[in-house]
DNA sequence: TATTGGCACTCGGGACATTCGAGTGCTAAC
DNA sequence: GTTAGCACTCGAATGTCCCGAGTGCCAATA
């Protein structure tokens, strides 16, 4: 069984080795932090949690560094958060007052979560599932090219270009637009597909296939929304952390490179402890993320949870201060989109 | 006066250099290079590139490296590119061919450029100075909620939301639409602040407060353009390369992020040889890239050169390679842009 | 005059030996 | 349960040596 001073130890590693990468020794430890004891008694606690596989010494005589199991028993028991700076907080702010479209909130998002972590960041979409639509806009571009814009009670605009094999009136256009609209309007998107089923039959035969082209666009760009997008940001932090990697970063960078690797990381994630969720180094199965910590949390979008943002760095990060950057991030975030 | 053959002798020493890595010594030169000469000769031809500062020895007795000097006569007398392979070809095209829409066939262009150069590829959005507005349209997001929708004659759409502090009621959105597009409709963009001067003179007193905080929207609008974007991609491939860069690389990773930097030195290039700017090295005054080179190439949006595309790397990169490929890239794009 | 073979010279880097010290584990005493 | 003391280990830093790739130079040659 596991004293609690042990608990106190193993926490002053972690601390301590996060802080000077490198391998912490009995003595630093004593010197550094106000234990009452001397240094020998720290050692016999080192062997214990030594036993207990959570800290390990990379050589047969030098101080001791976190395990992936030491890393999880650390934040497992984190009680108090570093809480982030009032310069950090008011960066999150600045940055995320302005009230600006979807894309501009979730690059900026991204970018201060980065920022302030110093880790790679990543945001996902919201999901558009319970969105419904507001309204269908086709607006003609040139003879033959129509712009199909797709709105959405949550302020999103999902836009799609058709060429149309003929050139297409403007009377035909408002026709179309306004049947769609009375079809659609209020209803929720996972829906559409099936409504348009026999949508054509509305019309003449000779303009079916100018229709058909039109609804085969409106398929294309619902289903372009199922397919989750992510912001990414920060990818400069991964060089600076590289020492942090005893392997090569290049899977890691592949995995970004490959955003379905990441959303499905992602989704896989269950918020825990804090509200946060942790997988750190070989938690992960993925090969090349034996060395990487991918921490999440939700956020929502009026008042439900619709996507998760995050970020992924070497094991070795400063989990009190990121898990507070990755909640505030997401607090402010929901906050935004529920306005 | 230099020699023919010591210009055939430094071309030999920029490829194998940028192949290997390693300088090149005048022994491994003659063998792999069918000079007709020994390498004594060669040593000669050596020693007066590097009189001419064209080649550098690292260490008193070891291989030479090419300057910023000597990449700079390489690629101004670089008479034939490498052609880009087949497969090379066929991922432009496919990656390309698809008709999306403008973020779509930038994201994905720049994603290609990046691969196939092994850099960081960088292109600015096209710029909006001589489009033309095709439509403004006002879409009810909620009963105080407008969205703005700005349409261009490229088909690219700008979008903002207004928030009022009233509610708004639909026939004065149509009312404001109608009359806005009557007024607007085809008018250049740069044209649109002074043709909005006096519009909120149209409408009842009661309203003009409504009418000017979409002024305000609309202005907002078309600022944001005038502010470049930039989509970059590849910044991975800065840690592969890392190498290359004899000091940090951090100085790198910030101009990235930094994208307004990025802009400027877009726009300061101007082409040279072949259709594509450089900067070689040093020829970069800004602190931190004097170890990079940046290539750049102007692309064409309805054969109106609208905006520039390039990438940056270390100065020891594959030249012919990665102007082949910018240039593919560019015109391609400005192929599909043009369509 | 341009080219070449020959040769002495240089110097970076790898192999190996030595030293230093931080850190450990253990034991005996408190 | 804690502590002082001590022998021990091993990585990293330092020093020495040697090898060989590569150079510059010179005298000989076509």
């Amino acid at each position: 069984m596991l004293q609690n001073r042990s608990i106190e130890v193993l926490r002053a590693i972690v601390q301590e080795y996060i802080q000077t990468r490198e391998p912490v020794g009995s003595k630093t430890l004593v010197d550094r932090h106000d234990f009452g004891v001397s240094s020998a008694t720290i050692r016999n606690d080192m062997a214990l949690l030594e036993e207990e596989q959570l800290i390990v010494a990379p050589h047969t005589s030098s101080g001791r560094v976190p395990t992936d199991k030491g890393y999880r028993l650390f934040v497992d028991r984190l009680a108090e958060l570093k809480p982030l700076s009032s310069p950090e907080r008011s960066a999150i702010e600045t940055f995320l007052d302005s009230s600006s479209d979807l894309d501009e909130v979730l690059a900026r998002a991204v970018k201060v979560l980065a920022k302030l972590t110093n880790q790679i960041a990543m945001i996902q979409y919201p999901a558009l599932g319970s969105s419904k639509v507001r309204s269908v806009e086709l607006v003609s571009v040139s003879e033959n090219k129509v712009l199909l814009l797709l709105v959405l009670d949550n302020a999103r605009i999902e836009q799609h270009q058709i060429d149309f094999t003929s050139g297409i009136s403007g009377e035909f256009i408002a026709e179309v637009r306004a049947k769609l609209n009375t079809l659609l309007e209020g209803r929720s998107l996972t829906t559409v597909p099936e409504l348009i089923q026999d949508f054509e039959n509305n019309f003449a035969p000779a303009s079916r296939s100018a229709v058909s082209q039109l609804l085969d666009a409106l398929v294309k760009t619902v289903d372009a929304n199922r397919t989750e997008k992510l912001v990414v940001a920060g990818t400069g932090n991964l060089a600076r952390n590289e020492g942090d990697f005893s392997h090569s970063i290049t899977p890691l960078l592949d995995a970004i490179e490959e955003q379905v690797v990441l959303v499905r990381l992602l989704n896989e994630m269950q918020s825990e402890h804090l509200g946060v969720g942790l997988r750190i180094g070989r938690e992960n199965q993925t090969d090349g993320l034996r060395e990487a910590t991918i921490m999440s949390a939700g956020y929502q979008d009026q008042n439900q949870e619709v996507a998760k943002l995050g970020l992924i760095g070497p094991t070795r990060m400063d989990y009190s201060l990121n898990i507070s950057a990755v909640q505030a991030v997401a607090r402010y975030l929901s906050k935004i989109l529920q306005a």
